[in-house]
DNA sequence: TTATGTTTCAAACATCTGTTTGATAGTGAG
DNA sequence: CTCACTATCAAACAGATGTTTGAAACATAA
């Protein structure tokens, strides 16, 4: 029992740290120390510290993943071959995202930034894992914001699909700091699901608005 | 002249090599090594690597903040008082990033990726040093956005210029991949013009979006 | 020329990094 | 109890990091 203990305090911690400063900006022994367990803790449990920071993705990462996947076949089931609204498609995304039982008390927003970091910070070990290990899901998501707006040209949805992505990970990745400045100039304690629910209108519009005029931009 | 050629190479590679792997990532060995100069040229001429990043930034900012300030004068001056349209101002800001004169030939795509890494991978320093540097005009900037969109809540005006800014620097970060990407699936060969062409009409839209149902989130 | 200030260079410095080792303690089964 | 296995620990390891040093090369002006 004492080595579960040791596993989930290393986790814990770990992925506090991570989200503050970075992945190679923490140090194997702040983790420790701060998580009051031995240094080679790591390396024994965990094999390197690559693998330990996989470990703390996959805590989120696979429940989430598999929740996603049952709520997509619930939408497939529920509208039985026919169009499902855009917005229903994202909320369902963040849905699965809020319901998603947290490992941490930390909750979301740890997470979130995790998810931020993973995109930019993203050393090649952490691309090929989360595309191997998450892809087809994600895939399959995709493929369900495509037929939800049909309408759109290929390339750009694509674009917009991005823009989308980045309000979302930005946003949430900084969430905790926004919130700080949102609750002292404007006295509104936002919670995660309310900034969520700011965000699906405002990326609806978006995926949405009218064509750009792409004339004169040849350079 | 000697020691003006040592300063621009270090910062053109360090630029490219920051761009590439994010700050702790890249060791001044290897900058110095890739730009042929040895290794105590960067704390002879900057000082520290802490400063080498802040330099990195100001040859960028610099010429930019002010094109933006001056921008935002002629466009004050065109309306002389009178309501600005939100996409105007919005256009105002890109074509500032469009037209500065970019310090080397990576140009645009390496400096938009540097300002995605400096706010989420944003050391105390970093975000303190831009802070007090570009601050104001930004500031001024957001002034604007306010006064074009006057009939959105504060708060909600908050997150959304949040969820813009992310959309924004988020896809422009990894504008390169992206790029890669659309060529090969679409074969279109976006420029950046293009891509921020296609950012306008989307965040003019979420902008302007209904109001979120905010109700049953109170947790 | 000499003298002065600036820039380059190889080498060393101190510190921090992830990882390994081998000994020690703890645990549960036979 | 004894044995085998697992977990913890202090210590050391090998390498990389940013920074400093002191001498050498260079340039510029008197």
């Amino acid at each position: 029992m004492a080595q579960l203990d040791t596993v989930s305090r290393i986790l814990d911690t770990a992925e506090t740290l991570f989200a503050e400063k970075g992945f190679s900006e923490t140090s194997l022994r702040t983790i420790t120390s701060k998580a009051k367990v031995n240094l080679a803790a790591v390396n024994y449990h965990f094999g390197s510290k690559k693998s330990l920071i996989q470990a703390v993705f996959a805590r989120y990462l696979d429940p989430f993943s598999e929740i996603l996947d049952k709520e997509m076949d619930r939408l497939e089931a529920e509208y039985a071959g026919g169009d499902i609204p855009l917005d229903v498609v994202l909320s369902t995304f963040t849905n699965a995202i809020l319901t998603m039982p947290s490992p941490t008390k930390n909750g979301l927003s740890a997470f979130m930034r995790l998810l931020g970091l993973a995109y930019t910070q993203a050393q090649g070990h952490m691309r090929r894992y989360l595309q191997e290990q998450y892809g087809p899901v994600f895939f399959r998501f995709a493929n369900m914001v495509k037929n939800a707006s049909s309408d759109l040209p290929d390339v750009e949805r694509f674009w917009r699909l991005h823009f989308m992505l980045g309000a979302a990970i930005f946003s949430m990745s900084s969430l905790e700091a926004l919130q700080d400045i949102a609750d002292k100039d404007f006295g509104e304690q936002a919670g995660v699901r309310d900034v969520v629910q700011r965000l699906i209108p405002f990326v609806t519009a978006g995926m949405s608005a009218p064509l750009p005029d792409l004339s004169g931009s040849n350079e």
